[in-house]
DNA sequence: AGGGTTGTTAGGGG
DNA sequence: GCCCCTAACAACCC
């Protein structure tokens, strides 16, 4: 669920509330809720893997972290306990096992949408120059930089750096300049690939590395790996992706 | 069946 | 203050 994509989809999904007012709130997120009954939903915002509900007194700040998930309509009592559950006359908002904060609005204002690699006004240069001020940084631990790739998660990490050729450990400092500006278009062309295979509920067969065991150009095993400052899971391949 | 994970934050030690 | 490590979170997949 958490990548950039998913998140961009759980915008769409949560659309038809937009307008709408709540009329009960309940869960166990630690904060004050009652604010919320007779909120008008006026907008939503994605930045990376963050979601946020606009409303006229205050903003909802959602994260769903590693684990977590949402629902909507859901009519059974849930199992699982309930994060945060709003309540509109049109229907119903379900959130588990996840981050929500409420934030002022100026929060919005501070954000730099420009840095994440699913918005309209990604700026690609703008990763560049970040980029190049990070040479002793690994590849790997760089398109994990939601300062810099706000939205690409581990999975997206690996597939762009199996389309472009580059293995996980080369250091940002030592990629040609025409690599690195391929990483970059590749970080928001993969994520956009991402989203429209999670729609058609596609994604996972169109993984050619991760969690795979070999690699689909050569056929020899891959290297999986924990690497990096992040220490997350890498796969890759010696021969088809390059060690600069 | 049970360890690992599409992720982030807080806190502590050095 | 910075870097690095660990814990916490507590669901789901293989």
């Amino acid at each position: 669920m958490p990548e950039g994509p998913s998140i961009v989809l759980i915008k769409e999904n949560l659309q038809r509330f937009v307008g709408h007012t709540i009329t009960a709130v309940s869960g166990n997120a630690k904060f004050e809720k009652d604010w919320l009954v007779n909120e008008v939903l006026l907008g939503i915002k994605t930045f990376g893997k963050q979601l946020y509900l606009v409303f006229e007194k205050a903003v909802l700040r959602t994260h769903l972290l590693l684990f977590g998930s949402y629902s909507i309509d859901e009519q059974t009592k849930p199992e699982k306990s309930l994060r945060l559950g709003i309540w509109f006359d049109s229907g119903s908002i379900f959130f588990y096992t996840c981050s929500v904060k409420e934030v002022e609005h100026s929060y919005l204002t501070e954000i730099d949408w420009q840095a994440d690699v699913m918005s309209d006004i990604w700026d690609p240069k703008k990763a560049v120059r970040k980029l190049i001020s990070l040479p002793d940084t690994l590849v790997c631990d760089a398109l994990l930089d939601q300062q810099i790739f706000s939205g690409v998660g581990n999975i997206i990490k690996n597939e762009v750096l199996f389309r472009i050729g580059v293995q996980p450990e080369s250091l940002i400092g030592d990629l040609p300049t025409a690599k690195l500006n391929q990483l970059i278009a590749e970080a928001r062309n993969y994520s956009f690939d991402f989203l429209n295979w999670k729609r058609d509920f596609v994604l996972k067969k169109h993984w050619l590395v991760h969690t795979k065991s070999n690699c689909p150009i050569c056929g020899e095993r891959l290297i999986r790996k924990h690497l990096g400052k992040t220490n997350r899971r890498c796969f890759y391949c010696l021969k088809d992706q390059k060690r600069y």
